[in-house]
DNA sequence: GAGTGGTCTAGACCACTAC
DNA sequence: TAGTGGTCTAGACCACTCC
């Protein structure tokens, strides 16, 4: 039997099951080596693996075995990052690389239900999943909502932490997932090489089932990190 | 500047745009001759296409632009496959590939709060948007539901059509959307190579809002022909 | 400086499709 | 039979990371 880079690719899956997220996997060159197979043979094999986000590969550094996270999005579970991983299983942190008032685009006045002239706070952060790189987030709130909350998430606090310590109740009142190519200057932030698809959501929350508006946040989620899973209704 | 696969990869993209689904798109070999590169750099860009569900490539036939369609779930969208595809303007078909009865996997017996002795009708059938296999679903109703239904559903018929024909007023109680690896049997039925990712849906749907259970749907769904867009709660 | 993944070349054979 | 995409080889240079 030939052996061909997609039964390279299942070889080392069954493999990799057995290993710790973040480990190191075989590099190409060993790869080649080992099986005697061209260097292109055995980087087909890695690229499979990379499809199937089962690793991860870093340019100069090496392959590593994925960290996965379910990040379960439902009616009963908190609109809040941070819970939601560490729900799974995974270590989440956050940093804050932007915050400035602004004019919101079309899409968020409209959905924050804002005049035309009001404008927004806008928080642009970095989550990180077990120290890795995972996700980009943008936040538009009503400006003066929250006067002190820039100042409160300096370190790595939960925006939705903040907003219940600040006397409100955040709920989702909207939330929409789908994959999209990735816009480049998200992917540089991310680290993410070429335009893959890459998970994009946007959501609405509000204080409590029916009070107002509190913010709306849209992010593009590295998918070798999260595995998405969306559910409508109750489980059975 | 150096004509990298990206570059040559962003440029048919935007020249796609103009083409019917459906329609060729350059060969490896025109393309490389076209841009004065080796095949493999041309390919690279044709896959980087792929990759995105902007083109679909047939073996021994050649590349063409795909057909895309938006799939949107959400709570308000009626639970059927046919009046899915075609609001959002694509021509679906659906074939019936097998049909018999048989005792449900547990996930499915416990979906639809079986006894353990319990039979089910298993219907298998493969959907096509545009002519073009598209979907892999399996069904299961609790045996002696609808006698008559497997024969109904001979032709190109709605379920969902024909359960509402009955007599039943088919409503979604649960649905779970996640992309997994396609596994091997479902690859071929849907004339997929390799083992990329595909939509990966399962469903539950009752009689009214309240009355009894009526079916449990596992559906596979290329990503190349569906544009999946799952919503909660009510849009903004 | 050694090793890594990313890109590219110029060939080759194959299975498959369409005519 | 000609053309297509899928796989594979044996090289090469690059940017990058890690020590």
């Amino acid at each position: 039997m030939t052996v061909t880079y997609q039964a390279l690719a299942d070889e080392l899956a069954t493999s990799l099951i057995r290993q710790d997220p973040g480990s190191r996997v075989v590099s190409e060159n060993e790869l080649s080596r080992l099986h005697a197979v061209s260097r292109l043979t055995a980087r087909a094999a890695l690229q499979e693996l990379e499809r199937r986000h089962l690793v991860r590969r870093v340019r100069g550094s090496g392959t590593f075995v994925a960290r996965r996270v379910e990040y379960r999005i439902a009616a009963d579970m908190p609109p809040s990052f941070q819970a939601t991983v560490r729900r799974s299983g995974g270590m989440p942190s956050m940093r804050l690389v932007d915050s400035r008032a602004v004019a919101p685009p079309p899409a968020i006045r409209t959905g924050l239900k804002l005049s035309p002239a009001a404008k927004t706070l806008r928080l642009t952060r970095l989550g990180s999943v077990d120290g890795l790189l995972a996700s980009h987030t943008t936040t538009w709130l009503p400006l003066g909502l929250a006067p002190t909350l820039a100042d409160r998430l300096g370190g790595a606090a939960s925006l939705m932490q903040e907003l219940t310590d600040l006397g409100f109740d955040p709920r989702r009142r909207w939330y929409r997932a789908e994959m999209d190519v990735v816009p480049v200057h998200i992917a540089e932030e991310l680290e993410i090489e070429g335009r893959p698809l890459v998970w994009h959501t946007t959501g609405l929350n509000g204080d409590g089932p029916n009070g107002r508006l509190l913010e709306m946040t849209e992010a593009w989620m590295r998918p070798d990190v999260f595995q998405v899973r969306l559910e409508l209704g109750s489980a059975p």
